[in-house]
DNA sequence: AGCACGCCGACT
DNA sequence: GTCGGCGTGCTC
């Protein structure tokens, strides 16, 4: 007999392993829907007493008297009705599980990643336990096209017949929509109708795809590829993944670029020799920079064959893309994460861009990393993983130096020859000493007045991540850390006290600076609101500026509409002098020629974040903001205002000296136990009452403590139960237990003897977050 | 005795 | 997640 492994579609800790059904009837067909029973498909079974949908996990044949365990005859039903095309097959079903294992997640989650935009059939539940099958509101749209027909040739309409002359003038150009005709010349029906009758033309419904128009225009054929020479850097970049592609075992590599290196084009001609063999390929992009320049880069080299997949677009949209994946004429996939998991069938090569960006892992259950994820997936396929950034991630670099199977090229030129702008730091806390008390220093004002009133163009970028409150002196930039861990410690109002986010240690608010003795520590966190006032001001009594210059501003609030992204940076492209100020999303991706001079104005918001990765973070996004300064002729100039000026991140950063940072915090991360040279696992525990919440962390905790003694060995550790750097989020009491454990060992497969054993509890949510990116 | 309520396990 | 079984304890 055939049998069914089905994974409910329940979001539940209970239900979440495979259930085994017969496959009725002959060989895995069933149902009169036409649709075979086959992996990857969405099916309706019988579920105690009720019906519920699932997905099929995998399908074999048994002998009856050989069934899975737990499993008898007599319970074992039969699938009752299959309700959909496969959403993906094997090989996405053995990656559900590697996430589900990986990341400690639940299956049916893990399943969900491959399931359709716009969602599954589900079954609504009406009183009186009835129910009934609701399918997905997004689903497939045709378009009428109007055609010629067997009789246009040599047809001439009557004299007079103004209407159906002009619509066959069109037609002999070419086919045409219904809705077009009508946009040109009102109401067509009848003609149509008329002509149709006679057999002159003809219409016919064609499906539409949506999500090309919004993502960059179709283009003309793809002009060939190799059309010019590539530089030494970029020459050995593709040769590093071509090898890579020829092992065919699931090969990274690193591909370590400054901006302007031509990282790119290097894709771009690996993805050709990709296709060239038949194979497939994905490229993945921070969401962010996922915008119309990035996509027709792409279609402008392999035209219709890209696809797009991101979340600006409507469900609508992407579900036609998916469909159009699914239908295996996309060859190249573009898109954030998730487009990982769409059904391009052969995919023989990932390239991540920007590979450091913290937008590759995922924030919810499954809580996966792209980077992770693409090796896997190569591994298996036997393809190659491209890995690109102008900073690539500590984990990568470590990685690349070490792991089997990782390497790493370097493109330390920009591709037209021309230096990487010069960046100044400016020392806010000497600033203050003489008298600055602005946000903007003298030197930045002078720079903006300067670059402005010659007629060019300025980028401001403003460290928003600066929620989390700290003291800051304003004399000597000294920010209270703690002794154990070396992070800052967070400013709590209630009792007026200094915390660690990581081991709990508290320090009351020292009324002045314990450094210097200054009384003017102050607590720091700024909105751009704020800073939009104050650079108006500036500008306007500004001598050759004045309130003429605009300031576009870019940060959540001001992007939150469909394309209002896009219209504020074609705002800016297109006034003469003016200033962008923005938070995080204006460091990468943007290329305006005229951009003479980028200003950081608080390189130390991001610095001074309690959490091990502040310093990576802000000389990454040093390195990524300067880089767009200068792109063109124009020499670029960087400020970067800092009360830390000393710090090895931004001095190392303001020299492009990555060795530099490198041997100052590796130590550091080696001294105090963090990645890469452990691995981490941070607990989150939530829920309505803190003191339930606390008491489950706690629970947690001595579960881990007693895992860690009876199976996982003495170099692991678990932190105790803490409440969250954001202890509190929307009504909600947040705690955490942080585990580490040598980076070889088997984390998530240990973790799983506590967790899976747990069971959910109504008051309390627990969650296991893998290689956490930040632990706040 | 009869029934409301809550806990617990099963559900393939 | 949802149902049903069963034990506890309260009411007629």
């Amino acid at each position: 007999m055939i049998l069914a492994s089905v994974i409910l579609d329940v979001p539940t800790q209970s239900l979440d392993a495979p259930y085994t059904y017969a496959v009725a009837d002959t060989p895995f067909r069933n149902g009169d829907d036409g649709y075979d029973v086959s992996v990857g498909c969405a099916v309706l079974v019988p579920f105690g007493g009720r019906k519920v949908v699932g997905f099929v996990v995998g399908l074999e044949e048994r002998a009856e008297d050989d069934l899975p365990d737990g499993v008898t005859l007599a319970k074992l039903k039969a699938v009752e009705r299959v309700l959909s095309k496969p959403y993906f097959d094997e090989e996405g079903a053995a990656c559900a599980r590697f996430l589900s294992d990986e990341y400690l997640a639940p299956l049916s989650a893990c399943i969900r990643l491959f399931t359709p935009p716009g969602g599954v059939p589900r079954i609504v539940r009406g009183p009186g336990g009835s129910w009934r099958l609701e399918q997905p509101a997004v689903g497939e749209v045709d378009d009428r096209w109007v055609t010629l027909g067997p009789a246009a040739e040599g047809f001439e309409p009557r004299k007079g017949a103004m209407k159906q002359q002009a619509v066959l003038d069109v037609l002999r150009r070419g086919d045409v929509r219904m809705a077009e005709l009508a946009l040109e010349f009102g109401s067509v029906a009848s003609t149509v109708k008329a002509l149709e009758a006679k057999g002159v033309v003809a219409i016919e419904r064609r499906r539409r795809l949506r999500g090309i128009e919004a993502t960059g225009a179709p283009t003309a054929p793809p002009p060939p590829s190799g059309a010019f020479a590539l530089t030494a850097g970029q020459q050995a970049a593709l040769d590093a993944i071509e090898d890579a592609r020829t092992a065919a075992a699931g090969q990274v590599v690193v591909v370590d670029g400054v901006t302007g290196s031509g990282k790119t084009e290097v894709y771009l001609r690996a993805i050709a020799a990709t296709l060239a063999e038949g194979r497939n390929a994905i490229v993945l992009v921070p969401e962010i920079s996922l915008t119309p320049q990035t996509v027709a880069r792409f279609r402008g080299r392999f035209g219709d064959a890209v696809a797009v997949m991101h979340s600006r677009m409507s469900q609508g949209e992407r579900y036609d893309q998916w469909d159009f994946i699914r239908s295996g004429q996309a060859r190249v996939v573009v898109g954030a994460r998730s487009a990982l998991f769409t059904p391009l069938a052969n995919t023989g090569l990932v390239v991540i861009d920007e590979e450091h960006e913290g937008s590759y892992k995922q924030d919810s259950a499954p809580r996966y990393h792209a980077r992770e994820v693409a090796a896997w997936m190569m591994r298996r396929a036997g393809g190659a993983v491209v890995l690109g950034s102008a900073t690539p991630s500590i984990e990568a670099l470590h990685h690349a130096a070490r792991v089997e199977g990782w390497s790493q090229v370097s493109l330390p030129d920009r591709a037209n020859g021309k230096p990487l702008p010069a960046v100044e730091v400016v020392d806010m806390a000497a600033e203050f000493q003489s008298g600055g008390r602005a946000m903007f220093s003298r030197r930045l004002a002078t720079a903006l007045g300067r670059e402005l009133a010659a007629g060019r163009k300025a980028v401001l970028l403003l460290n928003q991540r600066g929620f989390a409150k700290f003291l800051l002196c304003r004399d000597c930039g000294f920010v209270p850390e703690c002794v154990h861990c070396a992070t800052s410690l967070t400013y709590h109002d209630q009792g007026r006290k200094l915390v660690c986010h990581h081991c709990g240690y508290t320090a009351p608010v020292p009324p002045r600076c314990p450094e210097c003795e200054s009384p003017y520590l102050k607590m720091f966190g700024a909105g751009t609101q704020r800073v939009e006032a104050e650079l108006r001001l500036l500008l306007d009594a500004m001598e050759g500026v004045g309130p003429s210059v605009p300031i576009v501003r870019m940060d959540a609030d001001t992007t939150k509409g469909k394309g209002a992204h896009q219209r504020l940076l074609e705002e800016f492209a297109s006034a003469k002098a003016a200033v962008l100020l923005g938070t995080q999303m204006i460091a990468k991706g943007l290329d305006f020629s005229d951009v003479t001079l980028v200003g950081v104005i608080n390189a130390d918001t991001q610095l001074n974040l309690p959490d091990y990765r502040a310093a990576e973070r802000t000389f990454a996004l040093i390195e990524q903001v300067a880089g767009r300064a200068g792109r063109a002729e124009l020499e670029g100039r960087v400020l970067v205002q800092t009360y830390d000026a000393h710090h090895e991140a931004i001095v190392a950063a303001a020299r492009y000296d990555r060795a530099r940072f490198l041997k100052a915090e590796l130590p550091k991360r080696k001294a105090l136990g963090y990645p890469p040279y452990v691995r981490m696992a941070n607990v989150l525990v939530w829920g309505p009452q803190e003191e339930r919440v606390r008491a489950v962390a706690e629970e947690i905790h001595g579960q881990l403590q007693q895992l860690i003694e009876q199976v996982a060995g003495e170099r692991w550790q678990a932190f105790e139960a803490q409440p969250c750097v954001l202890a509190k989020l929307r009504n909600v009491y947040r705690y955490h237990v942080l585990v580490k454990c040598p980076p070889g060992d088997d984390l998530p497969g240990k973790l799983a003897l506590v967790f899976r054993r747990r069971k959910a509890e109504r008051d309390v949510n627990v969650a296991v977050d893998i290689d956490p990116n930040d632990l706040l």
